[in-house]
RNA sequence: GGGCGGUUACCCAAGUGGCCAAAGGGGGCUGACUGUAAAUCAGCUGGCGUUGCCUUCGGCGGUUCGAAUCCGUCACCGCCCA
């Protein structure tokens, strides 16, 4: 068995960026911690950590990472990090980030999204030292004996008092029944996986801490919840969600990655720098004080941003040539070295090629593009839509800054 | 089961007989500028054969010269009562 770090330094890696609103929370989840690793090094059991992740769509994105390296950091330093897909709690759909209700999934999108998850999440985790669950396993076989005893436990007013049922209750917005027992379910996932730790992020405080509950009121020890901070999407603002389509995806090629994180409005920066990159607390503070103070050029900042977050995805090797990618199109607005071709078939007009190879949705749309100058042929301005294309040689258009079609004669 | 209110474009939301392809906001797109796809400013954002025409305001059917707006009916949602 490999010889653990001090009790001392494995917290202060693990309460690092972990937020739970609360102080005086937050010092009763130390302490608790604090004894499970005692125990932990006394026993030579390592503490079981978990979260999980609700297969809603085939994709993982950024905002999902953030948890799971809290995940690894648990791992790198011997415990059992469980990976949970939620196969069974997305049928209900979590009602914690959402002034919704979510639209349900069947059990088939379901397992096919699950599918993708795993291989994604070993870009992060080691696989060789993580535990896959997924919750169907368990929840389907649940009584309805069994649900009504946990149910028990929670009042219609706890469930109440959290702010997005309070927003949708006082609107008259619909709350579901089903939507209840989203927290519930997931707190007896806590239960059957003998949970130490429960990660989420802190939109999850609630569901993380009705696993305490279940825990105790089936005579276990209660876990310990250790929610981090909601990472904002591409728009700044938002929490990144596939939903609201401001994510930026873990599987998405090098150029896309670079690119999304590029256009990052200058005030989501430093949430990135401490909730998805490997630099150091100290490193953190320093470009912060270097923005502050004018001593480091937004822009430089940012892409530094990009490389990291590329180099942890695609690896280091993907790094330079989405970077040189950037730059040529953006900001040397050149070319990019790699455009989708598309051979013309007969004489049509430039809207024609526009609306047929996909690059625009409608005609109109085409034409509007067209009239706001957002349409070049070989770098030379197009301004009238009924011109009939009629090419040699292949040629290049530009619709807007980033799409590209290399036009190639019949 | 009864009463009342609601359903508008990608989302939120105004509009209660003609001036409505429908205010405003969000999101998206384009341009200018730049430090990047940041910020800021401006424009666009149903479709098409584009000085005009066509199809949209939950579905269907009416009234009217004319309906997102009025009536009937069906569906769905919310609230109150049972």
């Amino acid at each position: 068995m490999s010889q653990r770090k001090p009790i001392e330094e494995q917290i202060a890696i693990l309460m690092q960026g972990v937020e739970l609103g609360d102080e005086k929370l937050k010092e009763a989840m130390q302490a608790e911690l604090k004894e499970k690793l005692i125990q932990s090094a006394k026993t030579g059991e390592p503490i079981r950590v978990y979260c999980g992740y609700d297969p809603t769509s085939p994709d993982l994105h950024l905002g999902h990472t953030v948890t799971m390296r809290k995940l690894k950091q648990f791992q790198d330093l011997g415990h059992q990090a469980i990976f949970v897909i939620g196969t069974f709690t997305a049928l209900v759909g979590d009602p914690s980030d959402k002034d919704k209700a979510r639209p349900r999934l069947s059990h088939d999108q379901v397992m096919e999204n699950a599918k993708t998850y795993t291989d994604q999440a070993f870009k992060i985790l080691d696989n060789e030292k993580t535990e896959v669950r997924y919750n169907h396993e368990w929840l389907s076989d649940l009584s309805m004996e069994q649900i009504i005893e946990m149910a028990s436990l929670f009042t219609v007013q706890q469930f109440l008092v959290r702010d997005n049922f309070s927003k949708r209750f006082e609107k008259g917005d619909p709350i579901w029944l089903h939507e209840f027992f989203y927290g519930v379910l997931q707190g007896y996932d806590a239960t059957m996986l003998k949970a130490d730790v429960q990660l989420g992020g802190t939109e999850q405080l609630f569901n993380l801490l009705a696993g305490r509950k279940l825990q105790e009121a089936m005579g276990l020890r209660p876990q310990v919840a250790l929610t981090t901070p909601v990472l904002v999407g591409t728009d700044g603002h938002m929490r990144m969600a596939k939903s609201t389509g401001n994510y930026i995806g873990i599987d998405e090629t090098p150029e896309e990655m670079y690119g999304k994180v590029m256009s990052l409005p200058d005030s989501a920066m430093m949430n990135y720098f401490r909730l998805v990159t490997r630099f150091s607390p100290d490193e953190i503070a320093e470009i912060e004080l270097g923005l502050g103070e004018s001593k480091l050029h937004p822009r430089d900042v940012k892409m530094r941003l990009a490389r990291e977050i590329v180099a942890i995805y695609q690896g280091d090797e993907a790094v330079e040539p989405a970077e040189a990618a950037f730059r040529r199109v953006f900001q040397e607005h050149e070319d990019p070295e790699e455009i989708p071709e598309y051979s013309i078939s007969s004489a049509g007009t430039i809207v024609d090629v526009m609306v047929d190879s996909g690059l625009v949705s409608s005609r109109s749309e085409a034409r509007r593009l067209i009239k706001q100058n957002g349409v070049r042929l070989d770098g030379d301005l197009l301004d009238d839509a009924n011109m009939a294309l009629d090419i040699k040689q292949p040629a290049i258009l530009k619709v807007g800054k980033r799409r590209f079609l290399r036009l190639m004669p019949e």
